[in-house]
Order: C-alpha cells, then sequence, then structure tokens
DNA sequence: TGTGTTTTCGCAAACGTTTGTTGTTTAAAA
DNA sequence: TTTTAAACAACAAACGTTTGCGAAAACACA
C-alpha cells in the first residue's frame, strides 16, 4: 500500500549498506564526498523523508514538548502557544496542543499521552475543576519537566509562570484612583481559582493603601452572561457606579454588552478597565484602558523555565512576568 | 537517567517472556487469567505506558491526523479543531496541530513534518499567500488523503470542504432586501481570496435576482483598521447608508468600532449584518444578526470526508455545509 | 618487503513493540 | 495406558534508525 521510502531501500539501488546511507545523509566524515553526493541526490528525488517514529524509538528523545490546556478558545492562550512554538523551533523540538475541554479526564488522558509519546516536558494550564495534582507530579518524577502557566495548582513545590496577577490588579486600581473614581464596580471571575483570589486580594489591598474613600463593589462572574447581568442590575438602581473593572476578557465582554444595552458613554458616564492581553480592548471605541498579560511574554519565560529544567534545575520556581498599563481612552 | 518501563522490564521482573506480557496486556485468549492479572497488576503499579514509537513503528499506522493551518486565532478554527478533535478520539486516532503564522515556509516544514510523522491523513487550510500546491498534492501521491477546508485552493482535483460561502451571502443579501434596506454599505475581505470572490458574487447576484433598486456601495478590507476606516468615511459623507454587511468576523469588528465611534444606534440608525461562526456576534447589544459558518459542523463534515478517504474513495469531492440566518436584532 | 596509518565502508546490536510459529505442559478422550 | 487436543507460554523476526566496532583497501614511511 504505502510504499515508504527507507534507508534500507536507498541502499539496495545504491548497493551500499544502511548504515553508510544513514552516514552519508548526516554529512558524517567517515563517507567519501562522492558517496555522500550520489546518496544525497537519490534521497532527494525519492523524496525520502526519515521516519520519526524510528528516530525517537532508538534516540529515545523525542525532542517534543506538550502543551496540554484546557482550550486554545482565547487570544491570550493562542498567542502563548505560538510563542512557545517559536522558541521550541529555534531549539530544533516540536509541539504537540492537546486540548482538554475544561474536563480532568480529558486533561487526564492528554497527560498519558504525553506519557507515552515520551515528550521532553510538558506546559500545563490545568482546568477549573482539576483538583488532584498528582498525575502532573508523577511525570515530574519520571523526569518529564512540567512547568505550569497561567492556571496554576496552589501546590507549592512545582514550576509556575504567571501574569504578574497581583500588580495587574494593583496598577488597574492605582488607575481607578488616579481619576478619582469613588464608585467602583468590580467584578472577578470563579471564587475558587487561584488567579482570581490573587487578582482580587491586591486589588483591595491597593485601594486599602490609598486610602481613597472609593466604594468597591465586588462581584464574581462564572461566565460571559453573568458579568452582563450583574452589570445591568448594578446600574438599575439609584447609586449609580462611575467606573467598572473587569478582571478578564471573559468579564469585559459581558459587561461592555450591558453597557451598550444600557446605552451608557464611557469614560463620559462610567470609565472602564480591565485586565487583558489586548486583544479585545481594541475592537471597542474607545479603546478600554487594561493592564497587559501578555501570552506572548509568557510563553517565552515558561520557554526558558523548560530549558532550565532539562538541563538539570531541579529547584521549583515560580516566576511571573511584569504587566503595564495600556491606557485606551475609556476610563 | 529515564527509567522507562518496558515490557522486557515487566517480564524480567515476573520471569515470563515480552511476548507473553503484551498479550496479556491486551487480554489475549492464549494468556490464562492468573498471569494476566499478575501482569496487569503490575504495570499499573509500575504506571507502565505502551511506548507511542515503538508501537507505531511496528504497525506502521501511526493513528494520527495532522492538522495544517495558518493560525488557531479566530473561534472559527478552534472550533473546527475541536470538532475534529472530538471525532478522532472517537475513532482511536489523535491530531497534530501545525501552525505555519501565514507562512508558505513555515507551511511547507510543516508538511514535511506531516510526512515525518507519517500521519494517517492531513487537514490543511492553505495560507493567504500559498501558490503552489505540488507539496500536498504529493502527499496525496503517497496515499496521504488530504482534506483542505475553509482556506482551499482553486486547483479543481483535491479534496474540500467548505462553509457554503456563497449561500451564507446571498442569504444575508435576503435578508438586507427583506427589512427594504435601499443603500447598503458592503465590506468584503481580500480581492485575491476565493473566499471573497465567493462570497462577492453570490452576494450581488441575489441584489440583481430580486430586482430592488438597493443601492450596493462595496469595499474590500484587508483587515479590521481598514473596515473600520471605511465605515467613518462612509458615513461622514451627505448620504449615509441604512446598513452595513460584513464579510466576516475581522471585518465587523473594525466596522462595530466605527458605528461605536459614530455613536450609531443599531438597527436605529443603521442595520448591521454579517457572516459569522456565531461568537464575536454575541458580544454586541443587540446582538448582530449574521449568517452561520460553522467551525464544528465543518469539522465533522471533513473528518467524515477524511474516513471515507482512508477507506480508498479515490475521488476529489467538493462538499459544503448549508448556512442559516440567526436573527440577533442588529437589523 | 614489512609496518603503520588513513580512508572508507559494512556488520550487528539496540531501541520497544507486535505477531506468526513453535514448543511444552496438562487434561480429556480413546 | 496411549493418543489427541486444548491451554499456555516462549522464540524469533520485523518495523526504520543510529552507532560502536571491526575490516578491507589504499597509501605512506622506513
Amino acid at each position: 500500500m504505502k510504499p515508504e521510502v527507507t534507508l534500507k531501500k536507498l541502499a539496495v539501488m545504491l548497493n551500499l549498506s544502511v548504515s553508510t546511507i544513514s552516514r552519508a545523509l548526516k554529512n558524517h566524515p567517515d563517507i567519501s564526498a562522492e558517496t555522500r553526493t550520489k546518496v544525497k541526490e537519490l534521497a532527494t528525488v525519492l523524496e525520502y523523508e526519515p521516519n520519526a517514529y524510528a528516530i525517537h524509538l532508538r534516540t529515545n528523545n523525542s525532542k517534543e514538548f506538550g502543551i496540554v490546556i484546557p482550550a486554545i478558545s482565547s487570544y491570550f492562550y493562542h498567542s502563548f502557544i505560538s510563542s512557545v512554538e517559536e522558541e521550541a523551533r529555534r531549539f530544533g523540538y516540536s509541539v504537540i496542543i492537546l486540548q482538554s475541554g475544561d474536563d480532568p479526564v480529558l486533561e487526564q488522558e492528554n497527560l498519558k499521552k504525553c506519557k507515552q509519546n515520551r515528550v521532553s516536558g510538558v506546559f500545563a494550564a490545568i482546568t477549573s475543576k482539576t483538583e488532584d495534582i498528582q498525575s502532573f507530579l508523577k511525570l515530574e518524577n519520571q523526569q518529564i519537566p512540567v512547568i505550569f502557566f497561567d492556571k496554576v495548582p496552589a501546590f507549592e513545590a512545582c514550576n509556575k509562570v504567571c501574569v504578574a496577577d497581583g500588580l495587574a490588579a494593583s496598577m488597574a486600581a492605582e488607575a481607578l484612583i488616579l481619576k478619582k473614581k469613588l464608585a467602583v464596580l468590580s467584578i472577578f471571575g470563579n471564587k475558587n481559582l487561584s488567579i482570581t483570589k490573587k487578582r482580587l486580594k491586591s486589588y483591595t489591598d491597593t485601594f486599602k493603601k490609598h486610602k481613597t474613600g472609593t466604594e468597591i463593589f465586588t462581584f464574581h462572574a462564572g461566565n460571559t452572561e453573568e458579568a452582563f447581568q450583574i452589570v445591568l442590575q448594578a446600574f438599575a438602581g439609584q447609586s449609580k457606579p462611575d467606573a467598572v473593572f473587569c478582571m478578564s476578557d471573559e468579564i469585559l465582554a459581558g459587561a461592555m454588552k450591558a453597557v451598550q444595552k444600557l446605552a451608557l458613554r464611557f469614560p463620559k458616564d462610567v470609565g472602564i478597565i480591565t485586565i487583558s492581553d489586548g486583544y479585545l480592548p481594541k475592537i471597542y471605541y474607545p479603546e478600554i484602558s487594561y493592564t497587559e498579560t501578555s501570552g506572548h511574554k509568557l510563553g517565552k519565560l515558561a520557554f526558558s523555565r523548560m530549558l532550565a529544567c532539562i538541563a538539570g534545575s531541579t529547584v521549583a520556581q515560580e516566576l511571573s512576568i511584569d504587566s503595564k498599563l495600556i491606557e485606551g481612552g475609556s476610563l
């Protein structure tokens, strides 16, 4: 059926041994220039491509990383992945992407697949329902480094890279303070996520520290629709907020939908600020001010950490990238 | 370094042969129940996972598909991929995703990687700059089916699955006609893409067919920013459009930004309609009416076509999924 | 002519599986 | 008791590569 071109086939055709073919193809000094060109010519004519499976089996080195992730749905994850892919290519690695659809069972299966493929390392963002980190730790025991990113477990002794959650939140708070906002509707995500806790804490701490009289109305939205409803209700009462803070893109989308429904003008009627990677804020007019969380930068950081682990670094580190305020005109 | 658990290791520990272990693990009738359980127990204790490379090498069947794609940036591609992954899982296949960043050179490399990994088939959306289809066709010659999707080449004799570009555009046109719109700003994408040509033709044909006096102002926008400018200018003059049609999400984002800048109310001041997979239209209020192009459905179709090809179907087909109008209240 | 040194290549083992074939034991049928 | 079959397990080859080692040929030096 599939007439695969192999070293052996080339060897037979040229009346040489398989090992000679193999060496010729990779410019081994043992092989004469004459033989080498002869081999290479035939290889290109026949479009020989080495069998990745055989190589990996033989060398016992897959030169491959796994990225296990709830979903590539967001711009943030997309830019993270692209960033890792780019670095991987530079270092001769390739990347396989495993989506779990935010399902812990599928996540387990994906980890298993990583193991079966003997990946050199795993980049992982856990699902919102992942409670047991054991299977990840087991990989580590088998010398397969695991770098958690973005959605990281609370467990201490593991490698994590994150956006500076605290910093981004507190910078947003400072921006609100600078604009002298007095009543800020503040919408955070799922209470149980560590990312929510971190952002919430830094956010409220910042307001406390500055001792402004700002009123903070804190809500939690599990999805876009909930954020939509929260904003609607917040503006239904008598005392209306003069600013809205959103913890993420998902929440921003819902909040802005409500802003449109209520026909609020921003920044005149209400100021808006969010934490984002930068795609969604730019589709509104005026563009939404946000504190940046760069998937691209995070990818670079995660990759360098991965290389360090492969090189033998054994201490678990928690690293983060900094953030900055991007003014869009919505605050 | 990496103490890999292999069949051989299990065999030594249990004083059995490798083949017995292998058979026990897969419930081969030759193996006694007693031995089988003994083997399975040890395997779970030691967390044995079969080496995927060895299996693939031995069986010469990778049970793996490649998806080569410019970028997973859009919701449409994301849902296509998820859909294919879902089907693949059902049939015991896995999927590797190769992004080219819309770079034909990287696209070539990704195809090579598919070949090196001896994938069972390739799903491909070509880059906007891909002119030479040869390398794709070569895969076909080597019994590796290629199913083009969404961004497909003009070349006839290949397998393509597309959203019903013509239908979606003409349905949008009919919706505009039904609402008795008189002056429609119609923004299409890159002139050279076949997808643009198809949508444009059906769109204008539909208006001609219905012999309405509708004025159609056609523009082409290469990106979101251009769409933004086009809308701004269209509304700068005296005679303002009473509706805007967008060919894609990318264009819709720019158009809506302009609508917000101009403080136009929709559907009162201006009607909006677009072609989309459904994510972006839903973040506006009121939600944007659109004719649907489902990445999910397209994935299912592509996969079934792939299975047919693997089963031996040799005729090249061009298939498409239908579309429907989703009313959002913007028209 | 003999010894030593390159140069160039082949042999064979190994990576972890799967699977057709063969061999041994046990138990049932004659 | 012998024959036959069934049950169970081992042997060995193969998938395509890489690589340490050895071998043959060519050449140089004495």
